[in-house]
RNA sequence: UGGGAAGUCGCCAAGCGGUUAAGGCACUGGUUUUUGAUAUCAGCACUCGAAGGUUCGAAUCCUUCCUUCCCAGCCA
């Protein structure tokens, strides 16, 4: 039996249903779109409105359209348009056979403005860009009519036709709607309907020199288009009046209706494009696809799963208010999903060298290793125990402080899967620094519990010395150690986490690691969740990404113990 | 100072005139544990930006005020 999660309808969901309900819906097929501009590549924040307009379709039996919102050359690329087809399907959501362009609908948009020029609401006007500013007025001030405005109907045809030809240069004319230059909006305020660019199109290269601007195109597409439902940001709230004169054209049947939510914000993290470039042209990361960027490359490579970010967004919520959600709630269901899926392994970072002095030289014996507890069905793999093996050197301490029940001299701790050892003795250099702990075995606690049913307090992970791999480990943290990068110093670089990136040239792997693929969920047990580096692992020579760390309360007990 | 929006626990977020003001994260404490993980139990807003008002009854309705965000691209 399905368990069918009670979620409150949020704002959107709740529209829908009153129209769904209200019989408002054609069909009564919603349609939504995600239509992003291919200028760049696609992070975080836009997961949240994929997971809104895919998910809204999903859920209530619709439609979902990927629209590239392709009206402005100068900025648009073919390998942008390929990465976030590639991110949407990453994200296990599929938009059918047919991808929309705003730029297919480029001749109609055309035709739609001659009309509106024959019908006396667009002119084409000459002011200049710094003109323009000056006769749109203020935020508290009214606009002034442009000397364009009252054109003749034939001269603005003419004069629209020849900026199509390409017998102007660019700026030199605008065509735009007669609206309201002294609307209190100031979207309003006859916006700009084409402009003149001379730019080669990703898809209809040089056969256009004028393209149409965002508040024309945009509601006009979602109109051609049948969008029921056309979801944006809160930003575009006040460009909806711009959007029903759009749609509301004489000859446009079809009457879409636009809805803003707020953008998805979390603490230590940078959205915006502007400063991700500026970290990738300056080095400060290694590429788009750092595992370290907030982008969905980047989170992907790191090793965060699709179904944990849309769980994530899920948790979220949809809402009007402007909000930034805390770091450790996308932390806790990337690990609450991997915790399920991931295949356990040993790795020692750290390596501390351990010999047993009373277990047989060149003895190995195979354990057995759940590949998950939480998953039985997931089997079990085959771990080599040895004579001489490594641990973390945080499990041993010379010198045990208050509450520590790992490894100490003459304490008895358990190595998980194998046996119960005790530690007896310390060899140390010639500067004191500790080389490698001797202990002892006891062969009656073989798969690591004993007849007697003594209890251990800790439990080790290890590797044998002998039977072990190497590996590149890099450990990732936050970017950015301010929750708001750049708020104290008015610097986003100042912020920067100095240990973002700590690479463990040389960690021990137990020998099951050779079989981890990039995509495979791994954790290591005690030390975070892991994958192989889709760019730089090789069988070779592995390389592992932290993707998160497991919940840590010992150093957190620790903190608090000022230690 | 024009217009548009928003203010409910540290962070999200339900709530839509009658509830002891959901839930999640975070945090705190206990239990279990061959991961100091996981799991599990318990605690965590006499109060809803503020002040007035309407009402038998207000987070929900009204008034005023306060705070924050967005808008002056031939970007989206």
């Amino acid at each position: 039996m399905e368990i069918k999660e009670e979620r409150p309808l949020n704002f959107i969901e709740r529209i829908i249903e009153d129209d769904l309900k209200a019989g408002r819906v054609p069909g009564n097929k919603i349609v939504t779109r995600f239509p992003p501009e291919p200028n760049g590549y696609l992070h975080i924040g836009h997961i949240k409105a994929i997971c809104i307009n895919f998910g809204l379709a999903e859920k209530y039996g619709g439609t979902c359209h990927l629209r590239l919102d392709d009206t402005n050359p100068a900025k648009e690329e073919q390998e942008y348009i390929d990465s976030i087809k590639d991110c949407i399907h990453w994200l296990g959501f599929d938009w059918g056979e047919k991808t929309y362009y705003a730029s297919d609908y480029y001749d109609q948009l055309f035709d739609i403005a001659v009309r509106l020029i024959k019908e006396g609401k667009a002119y084409v006007d000459s002011l200049s860009p710094e003109e323009m500013k000056e006769y749109r007025g203020t935020l508290t001030e009214p606009g002034k009519n442009s000397p364009d405005r009252d054109r003749s109907i034939e001269e603005n045809l003419d004069l629209f036709m020849r900026m199509k030809n390409g017998e102007f240069p660019e700026g030199a004319y605008t065509l735009r709607a007669k609206i309201d230059m002294a609307s209190p909006n100031i979207n309003m305020r006859d916006p700009a309907l084409y402009r003149i660019k001379y730019a080669e199109h990703p898809r209809t290269g040089k056969k256009w020199c004028i393209y149409p601007m965002y508040d024309y195109t945009h509601p006009i597409s979602d109109a051609i288009e049948g969008i029921t439902h056309s979801i944006c940001t809160l930003e575009f709230e006040d460009h909806r009046p711009a959007y029903d004169w759009a749609t509301s054209i004489d000859g446009i049947e079809h009457t879409p209706h636009q809805y803003e939510f707020a953008r998805l914000n979390i603490n230590y993290l940078l959205m915006s494009k502007r400063k991700l470039l500026y970290l990738v042209n300056n080095n400060y990361v290694t590429g788009w696809d750092d595992p370290r960027m907030p982008t969905i490359a980047g989170i992907r490579r790191r090793g965060y799963s699709p179904e944990s970010m849309k769980d994530f967004v899920q948790r979220v919520g949809v809402a009007k208010v402007e909000s930034v959600v805390d770091y450790s709630l996308m932390e806790f269901c990337v690990r609450e999903d991997l915790n399920k899926r991931a295949k356990r392994l040993m790795a020692v970072l750290d390596p501390l060298r351990i010999i047993i002095d009373n277990y047989p030289e060149g003895q190995v014996e195979y354990f057995d290793a759940e590949n998950n507890p939480e998953d039985p069905a997931s089997g079990t793999h085959k771990v080599a125990f040895t004579r001489e093996l490594f641990i973390e050197k945080e499990d041993f301490m010379e010198v045990p402080v208050k509450g520590y029940h790992r490894l100490y001299p003459g304490n008895e701790i358990r190595l998980k899967h194998a046996y119960y050892i005790t530690a007896q003795s310390i060899e140390k250099d010639e500067n004191g620094n500790i080389i490698c702990v001797h202990c002892t075995y006891d062969p009656e606690s073989k798969g690591g519990t004993t007849a007697d049913g003594r209890k251990v307090k800790g439990t080790s992970h290890w590797v044998s010395a002998s039977h072990s791999i190497t590996a590149e480990v890099r450990q990732y943290d936050k970017l950015f150690k301010a929750e708001n990068p750049g708020a104290a110093t008015g610097n986003y670089l100042d912020d920067l986490n100095p240990d973002s990136l700590i690479v463990i040239p040389e960690a021990r792997i137990e020998e099951e690691a050779k079989t981890a693929k990039p995509g495979d969920y791994l954790q290591f047990i005690r030390n975070g969740y892991y994958m192989a580096d889709s760019r730089d692992s090789s069988p070779e020579h592995l390389v592992f990404n932290r993707t998160v760390t497991l919940k840590d309360s010992w150093s957190k007990m620790k903190q608090k113990m000022g230690i």
